[in-house]
DNA sequence: TGTAAAATTATCAAAATATGGTAAAAATGT
DNA sequence: ACATTTTTACCATATTTTGATAATTTTACA
């Protein structure tokens, strides 16, 4: 791991602010990085102009708006959004009830869920939500995209993460791990029992955008005990139906803005 | 203007990705800020790294998902969340169909708004959305949380924005300024028309929190032309009320918590 | 309103780090 | 597998950051 510069040390600071522990003090931050505290108060001035922190009054400083600006743009922007509303809707409706629906997206070092829809009434679910972090390695959700991307990438993950993917059970070797995603690639969906979460399973399928890459996935997340072969199997078709139907959305929105241009 | 440091110039590049263009190259950016692209690329990396910004596959890059990270724990661990979503249910109720109910937060530099809920069927009121910024020295809205800041922070929002504060006939000089907030005050709500949207008209009230400091507004934005004196008497009191229920429901839960530590 | 305590900002010489042109490497598309 | 594009590594030097302390501002409270 290379030696943090300074501008780093201060991007840093935002991760300290968590669920558990929404605000903190300039001393309390300095304190918890071993920074000098002039120097942690010049690195909040810099986070406070740009928005990245805000004043907690009577309680030091807590996350600031820049956050919720830039959601906001990524949001309006997201070109599966306008697509995904409808479709996810009409699939809701054919579906048991106590299920969640829900869309991940794959980044550059992680799969995120960024939106989440709870079938019939709203169990609260709150381990899917906007912007909660899903395991790589665990789960059809993640599983379905890690399969759909290129041959070098695997390559690459496979090698950086030997340890995690052989404790998932995700292969014992290269040759073995890519058979499995070659596999799930050749099925066009993906189901996993009690990956994530005890005594649920997932069936995740991906999707595709214009350019025929996968960096999301639709899923369904149930109990796993009552479903029975014939009910898991319309579920499957379900999903890979919706998922297909939002990929031919999605290539056309694309289309359409490029040839805008 | 103070000279931007070396890392603030990095927390300027999110800046750039906005709604109308999300994604970026290296070079562009570089270009934009006048930048060499090898000291871009070095600020691209420590993005990277922190995950503000990730790749758009075949067109450079674009905001990361720590935005959206972090906005979910600024929208879970906001104490006005919990309270204020039951009483907004209530109200919208009894509005008539086609307003908008919004709620605002100031910041230390902005008023932005952080819920929007729209009464009656869905009329797409884009124009206030969780994330969007508000003028602050134009609509009810921002006005109303003006008038219950601090004497001192009010007198220095004047001195430094004197010219946008006598441009949206808030006062000419700090005596007028001064006298409008206190009214504003005194009355327990504001009323303005046409000040943000043409022909629409919106009314604020204050919410207070645990500590007696104004740092929302609940506002209901309407048609301006279709309410009568007696309708907006009605509006005024009902949102004036709804801001009170949650005021005590948050003094309430900010005390709480502070009796749990 | 005034006063004491706490929080924040400014200062400045020394030391550490960022800079940026170029070369090397890696990723990408065919 | 190859050519093209994109990204990273390199490194001497100048520029910037650093951080202990002092000065200032804000805040709480009488």
């Amino acid at each position: 791991m290379a030696k943090p510069s300074s501008a780093e040390r201060m991007l840093s600071i935002p991760r300290l602010f968590t669920e558990q522990r929404p605000s903190w003090t300039v001393e309390e931050v300095a304190a918890e990085l071993g920074l000098p505290v002039s120097t942690t108060y010049r690195y909040f001035q810099s986070l406070l102009r740009f928005e990245y922190l805000d004043e907690a009054p009577g309680q030091g400083y807590c996350l600031g708006p820049a956050f919720i600006e830039y959601e906001r743009i990524i949001r309006v922007t997201d070109p599966l959004a306008k697509v995904a509303g409808p479709i996810l809707t009409t699939l809701g409706k054919t579906l048991p009830p106590g299920s969640t629906l829900i869309l991940c997206q794959v980044y550059r070092r992680k799969v995120m869920c960024i939106h989440e829809q709870s079938v019939g009434n709203g169990l609260a679910h709150t381990s899917y939500e906007r912007g909660r972090p899903m395991p790589l390695y665990r789960g059809a959700t993640s599983k379905v995209i890690l399969a759909h991307q290129p041959w070098r990438t695997q390559k690459r993950e496979y090698e950086q993460n030997q340890a995690e993917i052989q404790a998932a059970g995700m292969g014992h070797d290269w040759k073995s791990f890519s058979a499995g995603l070659r596999n799930i690639r050749k099925l066009g969906y993906c189901v996993s029992r009690g990956e994530v979460d005890e005594g649920r399973m997932g069936i995740a399928a991906p999707i595709f955008n214009g350019t025929n890459h996968v960096a999301h996935s639709l899923s369904i997340v149930t109990l796993d005990q009552k479903i029975s072969t014939d009910a898991e199997g319309r579920l499957i078709t379900d999903v890979v139906n919706a998922a297909t139907c939002i990929s031919k959305k999605l290539s056309i929105s694309v289309a359409s803005d490029t040839t805008t241009l």
